[in-house]
DNA sequence: ATAATACATTCGGAATGTGGAATATAGCCA
DNA sequence: TGGCTATATTCCACATTCCGAATGTATTAT
């Protein structure tokens, strides 16, 4: 297959603002299941799991089971730092237009936790705080 | 608008073979006319078009007329180091399936010379020669 | 075996993207 | 003015994606 194909799959899998979420959580936390993310997200689970689907299919995500919980990860060779080129970009471009986008990521905690066994119990911000990343 | 949206409609804009494509033609000749993508891309006058449209809208090119014909460009800020990010990423998995990818950029020229004033008589490679950012 | 839990898949209608064909517009020249 | 050239836009059929609802599957506990 062509290289600007496969690149424009790639681009196809990133062009979603959940599954940008998805893959900044993972990011971020290393790994998570997915009622992990269901919470943090407040998402039903079936659609959580449609995303996963697609970012399974477009190898940009890892799944491991473990009991009944199933994490997922970022694999490799990891999209990090193409996300960074990517987040650099939007907001260059909003800085351009005079509006301010916060660049570092925003830090993710479930709105109600997560009752998996390896769901830490720390929470970054308090739940309902959504004003990271938000335009101003 | 949140700022994962503004990242899924930048992906979206380079979710597409032909996009991709004219954007590396831009960014490695600086600046080219439609007539000029025309001939290289071996596509319909009026399917480029399209495609630059939707680049337009995104904020990706910008276009100066210049008597009949129209020059595009890379819009600042520049796409570039996204793209190489996002080449990088394609090659790495690519080599990780053990297909080899070539990273560097491929050298274009019109398979027949477009007759644009500043259209540089300098063909790179003779016509035809598409192996480069091929699957082997 | 049954039930419960965590997650995945399938189905279907609405919305959006794709690309061909035809047509429109803008600038140049006679 | 009219015609020519370079580029843009509109229209349309078809394909794909989106996301809610319902259902399926794997694992654990009782």
């Amino acid at each position: 297959m062509r290289g600007h194909e496969r690149m424009a799959r790639l681009f196809k899998a990133l062009a979603h603002p959940v599954r940008l979420q998805i893959l900044e959580i993972l990011q971020q936390e290393g790994e998570a299941c997915v009622c992990h993310l269901e919470s943090i997200l407040g998402k039903r689970q079936a659609y959580i799991s449609q995303q996963l689907s697609k970012l399974r299919e477009a190898g940009l995500v890892v799944d491991q089971r473990e009991g009944l919980n199933i994490f997922y990860a970022l694999a490799e060779p990891d999209v990090g730092p193409l996300l960074v080129s990517a987040r650099e970009h939007v907001a260059a471009l909003a800085a351009a237009e005079g509006i301010h986008l916060a660049v570092e990521r925003p830090l993710y905690a479930p709105a109600r936790p997560c009752n998996c066994p390896r769901c830490k119990p720390t929470l970054h911000i308090p739940a309902g705080d959504e004003t990271a990343m938000q335009a101003q």
